[in-house]
DNA sequence: ATAGGGTTAG
């Protein structure tokens, strides 16, 4: 009942792009101007014997395509089963099979997929346990995931690869719950989980920071001690779900480790506030064989950035490419201009924002932004705030960043002037949710949310606790309340944070000692940060706080992000 | 023949 509503929430990036498609040329057959010439004349050829229908010379001229370095794709494939559907060729049809399952791989376009699914079905193909396997995953990769659940739903008969399938889609797909529920499933209907399931489940632990279930997994992990990409996936669970021992735990013990499982390590150090022991790991990988890349820069950066070590990062960014060959992209130059923001040298990243070999884009500007707003320069940051919403002006996000920044400096008729806006687009801000594992059950808390069967108990609790912060310093910062755009604009209505619920919640539940890990999907507030902060160090209890974006572990008093988030 | 892993910003 408490898991359905977390399925609302969406985490990671939106699904790719469906893009233009066209036939591949692959050179290296003959010279170029050859290829060109033969090609298209070839292309020409089995164009024109499509549309005639006749199969068997379409099919020729296909393979001639092909042995001349013109790589058949699902175009190609797409126009064969429309030729044999015209000539009810279905025995024909059947020999292009092999063909489709490599095509349905390499499909990148949904107006092609569509097109190669109703030739299956009209073929008779859509029985075939691998062409649907095929369906299922390309679907999924597309972000059609109801389209890739339908083909799994009719399905008479299912192997493990089809569970494998549709539970890789729905967790790559940030529908990490129904991942889950798909894994019962996969259970009920007596099949074992593999490395391939387990990689997955995995996943969907990671998505929503379900540390019990992660653990719980982990014991079907010693099975497959070998397997690269499940300890990979099981130290990146253990990393997102903010608990370092365990992830520390799993990279020492691995046998074999790639550059996928030191970036992981690297990051995910840094990500929980850890920079120091970050950067010493990447020391270490230097030693080792690895070879960083690309996304391990990134971590190395996003370490020096968060811990303010802004000289090593500048030395690793300039020497990136003469080190490791790699030219700094623009998450580098992101990463960078989070690292001069945060060390309060904004004019610095402005320059490096003007002097980078990229267009800059939203993130750039964010990355300003969220360092004017710790470094309270309102005029930069209604400045970037302005830049982002003309890239990305439906993002509700940077709507409350800027109304915060007005907050803050008590430009109240600028505040208004935010919402009227949001309100003329259409723009709402999601409702704040944080939720909590007790028992291996999920309890998840809106803002002022009554529904939880033990809401009396823990508003008492709350009120109490509260009062007894209060008798050690702690300040209700009602600035807060007046940044709530949307819902939340009650006076008292911080108090009912979902974060507060939820941590009073864990304080109540779980055994005395026990680190409360609580995540949720917005920003954590400066109220209770403070509230967190004080909570910690009261009751004596560790609490880790993931929101969409950082960790926050709070322990006698401190937070491990610095205060700086 | 079909399935699984890491990054910045928000």
């Amino acid at each position: 009942m408490i898991l359905k509503a977390v399925s609302k929430l969406k985490w990671t990036k939106p699904s790719s792009q469906a893009r233009q498609f066209s036939l591949t040329i692959t050179p290296p057959v003959a010279s170029c101007n050859t290829i060109t010439r033969n090609s298209s004349s070839l292309l020409d050829d089995f164009t024109r014997f499509c549309y005639q229908r006749d199969l068997p010379r379409a099919m020729k001229a296909m393979h001639a395509m092909q042995c001349h370095g013109v790589r058949a794709d699902s175009v190609t494939y797409a126009e064969l089963i429309k030729c044999c559907l015209a000539r009810h060729a279905v025995e024909e049809a059947k020999l292009v099979h092999n063909h489709v399952l490599s095509v349905l791989r390499a499909c990148d376009s949904l107006i092609i997929l569509r097109q190669l699914h109703c030739g299956i079905i009209k073929v008779g193909f859509e029985s075939d346990v691998f062409v649907r396997s095929a369906l299922i995953d390309i679907y999924a990769k597309l972000g059609e995931l109801r389209n890739a659940e339908c083909v799994f739903n009719e399905m008479p008969t299912r192997d493990l690869v089809v569970w494998n399938s549709i539970i890789g889609g729905f967790a790559q797909n940030s529908d990490v719950d129904e991942a889950l529920n798909l894994y019962k499933r996969m259970k009920r209907a007596g099949f074992a989980a593999d490395q391939s399931t387990l990689t997955s489940v995995l996943r969907a632990c990671t998505g929503l920071a379900l540390l019990e279930l992660g653990t719980q997994v982990h014991v079907h992990v010693l099975k497959y001690d070998h397997d690269l990409i499940l300890n990979n996936a099981l130290l990146d669970m253990y990393c997102k779900c903010g608990s370092l021992e365990d992830a520390m735990s799993v990279f020492s013990r691995m046998i074999q480790k790639d550059v996928i499982s030191w970036s992981t390590m690297i990051s995910g150090l840094a990500q929980n506030g850890y920079s120091q022991e970050a950067l010493k790991l990447f020391e270490s990988m230097k030693v080792s064989r690895i070879k960083p890349n690309y996304i391990t820069i990134v971590g190395v950066l996003f370490a020096c950035s968060h811990a303010g070590f802004v000289e090593d990062g500048w030395n690793h960014f300039k020497s990136m490419k003469k080190f490791y060959g790699i030219d700094p992209g623009r998450e580098h130059y992101s990463c960078m201009i989070d690292l001069l923001g945060r060390a309060g040298k904004l004019h610095e990243a402005v320059k490096l924002i003007h002097e980078m070999p990229y267009e800059p884009d939203a993130v750039t500007w964010r990355a300003l932004l969220g360092a004017c707003k710790v470094h309270r320069n309102t005029d930069l940051a209604i400045c970037a705030a302005k830049k982002i919403l003309n890239l990305d002006p439906q993002d509700p996000g940077t709507y409350i960043l800027l109304s915060n920044i007005y907050a803050n400096s008590q430009k109240w008729d600028e505040v208004a002037e935010v919402r009227k806006t949001m309100r003329a687009r259409g723009i709402t801000k999601e409702p704040g949710c944080s939720w909590i594992e007790v028992n291996k059950q999920i309890h998840a808390f809106n803002v002022a949310d009554s529904s939880h069967p033990q809401i009396d108990k823990i508003n008492k609790h709350l009120k109490h606790l509260i009062q007894k912060l209060v008798g050690v310093g702690y300040a209700p910062d009602t600035n807060y309340v007046l940044q709530d755009l949307e819902g939340e604009q009650k006076e008292d209505s911080i108090q009912y944070h979902s974060e507060k619920l939820a941590i009073v919640f864990g304080l109540m539940s779980l055994t005395q000692g026990k680190t409360i890990r609580i995540r949720k999907n917005l920003r954590i507030c400066g109220d209770c940060h403070t509230f967190a902060k004080l909570t910690a160090k009261m009751e004596n209890q560790t609490i880790v706080i993931r929101d969409p974006i950082r960790y926050h572990h709070f322990q006698d008093g401190n937070c491990s992000c610095g205060d700086y988030w």
